[in-house]
DNA sequence: TCGTCCATGTCAATAGTTTGACACATCTCG
DNA sequence: CGAGATGTGTCAAACTATTGACATGGACGA
């Protein structure tokens, strides 16, 4: 009763491609939960966390890092700077860039923020051993590089 | 000259989440540039595959899967009908579900896609032997659970 | 030095997605 | 049998994000 084979099935390969969509829509969705209590979107806590990590950074370098284009960058960091999360440089840097910092206030936030998402993120891991998520990570990174790196 | 060390480090599994992030934005990015030459988005080629691995499933049923509301899912295939790509059941079903199903021409589509999808795929996981794929795959399962038995 | 090129920031238009709401059909349980 | 719960399809509005375009301000090389 089989039908002839003329589809070819999934490879491995395109199971694991599948396999990182679901992880990561999972975990997105996680992290939105987390975060809607706060007030924060998942894109907002990914700018203010990496602004913490990289204060004084740039708006396109921001977006470059959040995967987002510098316009939408833009819109999000407007957004937050009418809440008072974030400020701006007004003096137009070395190119043309506007340096931005978090305030006091975000700091706070984000540290609430920070929080909410270890906790997702370690429950993630939970039934992993340190070995077992070292190597999770070192097979992702190459993953990752195989990707960015080949097409230029 | 240290601060005093009030921001808590990046955890380990933090660095997971923006790892898998960063892997799946890639991955993504580059089946994008591979579909764009056949006219599909990765959202369109997402909808083609799984209505090609389970055909006659409901719309609904499809977002589902592709991890999108059931809203945009019907938009997508109202552009992929009037493209002459998939056929929907015009008699409602047993709830009041419509039948959908691919044509032809989309069978044929089809094939050219997931040849470049899967040379994507491939590519991400050149460098692994395949037993570390397997070891992969196992990980994120792993991960993936965590994330969606544990809300409920 | 000057012209070309690159990068940032921003505006406008467009496309894609989600949220909320409603009608309809079926299932389930009292 | 009947009322509520559940699931599907669809419309409208709001939101988010992308694409395209432009001005501005350095950087680099002839």
């Amino acid at each position: 009763m089989d039908e002839i084979a003329l589809a070819p099935e999934r490879t491995p390969a395109e199971e694991l491609g599948v396999l990182i969509k679901e992880t990561q829509a999972a975990l997105n969705q996680r992290m939105a939960e987390v975060l809607r209590p706060l007030g924060l979107s998942v894109a907002q806590y990914a700018c203010l966390q990496t602004l913490h990590d990289s204060p004084g950074i740039t708006g396109s370098e921001l977006a470059r890092r959040v995967f987002v284009s510098r316009q939408s960058m833009n819109v999000l960091l407007q957004g937050l700077e009418k809440r008072g999360l974030i400020e701006r440089a007004e003096e137009p840097g070395p190119r043309r860039e506007r340096s931005t910092t978090l305030t006091p206030h975000a700091a706070v936030l984000l540290q609430s923020a920070r929080a909410a998402v270890a906790e997702v993120a370690g429950a993630m891991t939970a039934t992993l051993d340190p070995h077992e998520r070292d190597r999770l990570q070192a097979l992702l990174v190459a993953c990752r590089d195989a990707l960015t790196d080949s097409p230029g």
